[in-house]
RNA sequence: GCCCCCUUGGCGGAACUGGUAGACGCAAGGGACUUAAAAUCCCUCGGCCUUUGGCCGUGCCGGUUCGAGUCCGGCAGGGGGCACCA
């Protein structure tokens, strides 16, 4: 029967239409049926989609179609994480509001996203830049500082001098700001802090239960909060080298046992004994000085050479008064960490050792492997990091380490100096408090009005929202909110004087932190309706990049734990599951280069190979374009792909499919023309297997059917539960190659069953319909137009997905390898489950066994049920 | 610098929990159909050899095991994260 090509560009909007008549993706929280919340990472609305954005966003899309079908109650919201610095730099390059650029945005990418078919509830859309969504973000701030979850404290940023802003970490080039290319400062201001670390041990220790976590990204997690169990000690100052008021320097250090290898102390450039020396010393001054201008990020600092300046002061070692050390102000310590000072133990920590040599300071091995010799033992280049045996450590010889720690620790615990143990046992934690301060306009107002009489007095919340004024203006440097005429005027709530608002907005990472519970009651008066937020959270499957693995993932767990504080929601661990996903990459083109060079997208250059080599030409001026390595897609190279690119052509089904096909979902993927060609020729050879028996075949008793019939059923319901399980894993690349291998065993019967018994044409028409119902959650428009063929009067997406056949799915013989001494040489077909003795017996009968073992007898027989026989001779 | 991940044919990848390495797809080559092209269908497709068979082969070196792509130790190469990008 001749049959026309699928047209994906009449099929796909006549079905998304269809879908969104019968409301099928629009989720009601009243609806009795088992829950399950599915939920993708929502975009920031940089400009256009890409297909790069697409791939998370269908991979969520088959878990809520799959699931939809398995009978959940699915919610599968949408939305815009649109507060953030592009839409400033917009506002500066362009001239064009923030607001105004982002929302053009969101309608365009709202657009394209729709092109893909995506089952999404979009009644529950919101951007975080609606009033509506930030008003309910400072009533949380609000409820926050109520109980204690907020504080203000000083903290340092990057301090461009010239544009009168804070750079962020990647604004920062060279020391430079990345517009003026002034050095940068690092300036301390008073900012606004989350206590995150009330939640420390908590945040690790839950770890454990999110087993439907990556193990990668807990582990990240685990190393990110980086517990440590150490000692806090008291070093007392040499009181002849100690300036005027300082009597000691406390030092925290998870190697107590090194004591006596230690050569030196090193303290931060904020450190306040440096700060007291350096104001009599200009030169320690400016070394501190130099230190600061270095970046705030820990790559910076770890990579940048090592440098310390000799304070002068020494200290007095705590188990030998005529001992002492120097104390150098040294560029790799931070003050945010521990005490903001370390003793430095040059034979165990290469840093350290790489410090004393720089500096000529001794360096003593005091711990060395169980067989070593310790009168030869040295260290010259290398640290030795491992376990081993104290040496060179008078009372602590001989012991590990480990005891040499709870010796050293519950000596000096026991001696008191002014009142205080010498030394204390403390559980660190390496986070830090969230500092959400930003000195920009497009964010959250941080709702607090500062007074000269009263302080800092959060704003009623009546009085909410604190609105962003829309008259601003770019042109000027500095934070547009602070220079506003009037804005930034109020009166005190309290007292009623004139006073300041707040002109600090709040990080972007805020906004994200609690937009999952948002969506559960969208359209809320509180921030959440608890209820709802109960009845959904946590979210059963969340899907996003991995670059999110820390910093969003972990703010987002201390939301749901603070939200929980405050009576918003009575949970802890807000995504149950959680799946990172890999990135659609594609090469890139370039012509010229250096500052003069120009990125060529995909659609401008014309690919021609000779020679077995490929060359890339810019199709406008016949100009060889250098081909780059693979990128993840990004606006500025240009490598991008739109979905437009392929509706227009392929169909969204194409892409979908092709997104999905090959990679494991959490690798990258790179996209090719010649594979989306592949894709495609499959959409139509579906459309020609199912369009071109449809008319011939009918449902009825498909168990009646024999020899290719029922082959065919057994391959489709063995496919059915095979498929089912991949889509649970989200194993997408393995369900797709099954639904291959279904395509290719039954297609050729199919074709002889339209004119074979009427059994044989229930069969075909059952295991058309089952292949339709498993393409349907990843091809859903084809899905339907097929199923539609196939005669049925509802649509596949609303159609329960189909059991499988436990009788069909089972084998009664198995085919077993043989091996001989581990060479595999030849099988042997058993029954199932047949007991080792049967399975021996056959095996020894087999001629290739008696012909490998020459008449020998076998040593012994290895029979693995079901798996395999290894024979060893 | 520290932490984490990855490495299997020409290419993307499959291989459940240590049990037939290369499923499935892409590309390539050959053939059928066609006046021709497209589309479609069939065959071949890790390397080597003395080819109804055999040897080698999962980045490299070593180990555990009846058996290792999978586990352990070491090395090399590539990628990601590092607190104000989102």
């Amino acid at each position: 029967m001749a049959t026309e090509r699928y047209n994906p560009r009449e099929a796909e909007p006549k079905w998304q239409k269809a879908w969104a008549e019968a409301k099928l993706f629009e989720t009601d929280n009243d609806d009795p049926r088992p829950k399950y919340y599915v939920l993708e990472m929502f975009p920031y609305p940089s400009g256009r989609i890409h297909i790069g954005h697409t791939r998370n966003y269908t991979m969520g899309d088959v878990v809520a179609r799959h699931r939809r079908a398995l009978g959940y109650n699915v919610l599968h919201p949408m939305g815009w994480d649109a507060f953030g610095m592009p839409a400033e730099n917009a506002a500066m390059q362009n001239k064009v509001h923030p607001g105004k650029w982002t929302y053009a945005n969101i309608d365009t990418m709202r657009e394209q996203l729709k092109l893909m078919g995506l089952s999404i509830d979009w009644t529950r859309e919101f951007a975080t830049c609606d009033v509506d969504y930030y008003h309910r973000q400072q009533m949380l701030f609000l409820d926050f500082l109520e109980k204690d979850l907020v504080y203000r404290k000083q903290s340092k940023v990057n301090w461009d001098p010239v544009d009168m802003t804070v750079l962020a970490n990647e604004q920062v080039i060279d020391g430079c700001g990345w517009r003026s290319g002034a050095p940068v400062e690092q300036r301390e201001l008073t900012q606004w802090f989350f206590k995150i670390t009330d939640f420390s041990q908590d945040l690790l220790d839950s770890l454990d239960q999110l087993d439907e976590w990556p193990e990668k990204v807990r582990v990240m997690q685990r190393n990110w909060i980086g517990r440590s169990e150490g000692l806090q000690i008291r070093w007392e100052l040499d009181k002849a080298t100690a300036p005027a008021g300082e009597t000691e320097l406390e030092v925290y250090t998870t190697r107590p046992d090194t004591i006596f290898g230690a050569s030196f102390m090193a303290i931060a450039a904020d450190h306040p004994l440096a700060k007291n020396v350096a104001a009599t010393n200009p030169d320690l001054a400016a070394f501190c000085d130099e230190c600061r201008r270095a970046g705030t990020s820990v790559a910076a600092l770890e990579t940048a050479e090592k440098k310390g300046f000799d304070t002068g002061v020494r200290v007095v070692h705590p188990f030998d008064p005529s001992w002492t050390l120097p104390v150098y102000v040294a560029n790799f310590v931070l003050m945010d960490y521990g005490t903001g000072a370390i003793f430095g133990c040059p034979s165990g920590d290469q840093r350290d050792l790489d410090f004393a040599n720089k500096y000529g300071l001794p360096v003593v091995p005091v711990v060395m492997p169980k067989d070593g010799d310790a009168a030869t033992f040295q260290i010259t280049e290398e640290a030795y990091v491992d376990d081993g045996v104290m040496i060179n450590s008078r009372f602590l010889d001989g012991m590990t380490p480990d005891a040499a720690f709870e010796e050293v620790a519950s000596r000096m615990e026991a001696v008191t100096i002014g009142n205080q143990p010498q030394a204390e046992r403390k559980v660190r934690f390496r986070l830090r408090d969230w500092g959400i301060s930003r000195q920009r306009y497009w964010g959250c107002p941080i709702p607090v009005i500062h007074c000269d009489d009263c302080g800092v007095v959060p704003v009623p919340k009546a009085d909410l929202p604190v609105k962003l004024p829309d008259d601003i203006d770019f042109e000027k440097p500095g934070n547009p909110l602070d220079r506003h005429p009037t804005w930034r005027h109020v009166t005190c709530p309290q007292c009623g004087k004139d006073a300041r608002r707040e002109t600090d907005t709040m990080d972007t990472f805020v906004d994200s932190s609690w937009y999952f519970a948002r969506f559960t009651a969208p359209k809320a008066d509180e921030p959440t309706d608890p209820k709802a937020a109960n009845d959904w959270l946590p979210v059963d499957q969340y899907i996003g990049g991995i670059e999110h693995a820390i910093l969003h993932l972990l703010y987002s767990r201390f939301f749901t734990r603070a939200m929980r504080e405050t009576g918003h929601l009575d949970l802890a661990e807000p995504f149950k599951g959680l799946f990172t996903q890999g990135m659609v990459v594609h090469e890139t083109y370039r012509t010229g280069s250096g500052s003069g060079a120009q990125w060529h997208a995909p659609s401008e250059i014309r690919l021609e190979e000779s020679g077995g080599k490929r060359r890339a030409v810019v199709i406008e001026t016949g100009e060889e374009a250098e081909i780059g390595h693979l990128e993840k897609m990004s606006k500025s190279k240009k490598n991008t792909i739109g979905p437009e690119e392929i509706t227009q052509g392929y169909g969204a089904d194409t892409a979908r499919w092709f997104m999905l096909s090959d990679s494991p979902p959490d690798r990258d993927v790179e996209w090719s023309d010649r594979g989306a060609e592949g894709a495609h020729r499959f959409v139509q050879r579906i459309w020609r297997v199912v369009s071109g028996a449809a008319g011939a075949i009918a449902p009825g008793d498909a168990a009646a059917a024999g020899g290719d019939g029922l082959a065919m059923r057994k391959a489709a319901h063995k496919a059915l539960k095979a498929i089912g399980e991949d889509f649970e894993k989200l194993g997408f690349n393995r369900a797709i190659a099954r639904v291959h291998e279904l395509v290719n065993e039954i297609a050729p019967v199919v074709e002889k069953a339209a004119s074979g018994s009427n059994a044989d044409k229930a069969a075909a028409h059952e295991a058309l319909s089952i292949l339709v119902q498993v393409i349907a959650p990843v091809m859903p428009h084809l899905a339907e137009e097929c199923w539609q063929t196939l005669g049925y009067e509802t649509m596949v997406a609303e159609a329960p997905w189909p059991a499988f056949d436990p009788a069909l799915v089972e084998e009664n013989s198995v085919t077993l390898p043989v091996q001989i001494n581990g060479k595999r040489r030849g099988e042997i077909v058993v029954p199932k489950d047949a007991d080792k003795a049967a399975v021996e017996e056959l095996v020894l009968g087999a001629d290739f066994v008696t012909h490998h073992l020459g008449g020998a007898a076998p040593k012994k027989i290895i029979v693995v049920p079901n798996r395999i026989v290894n024979i060893v001779a």
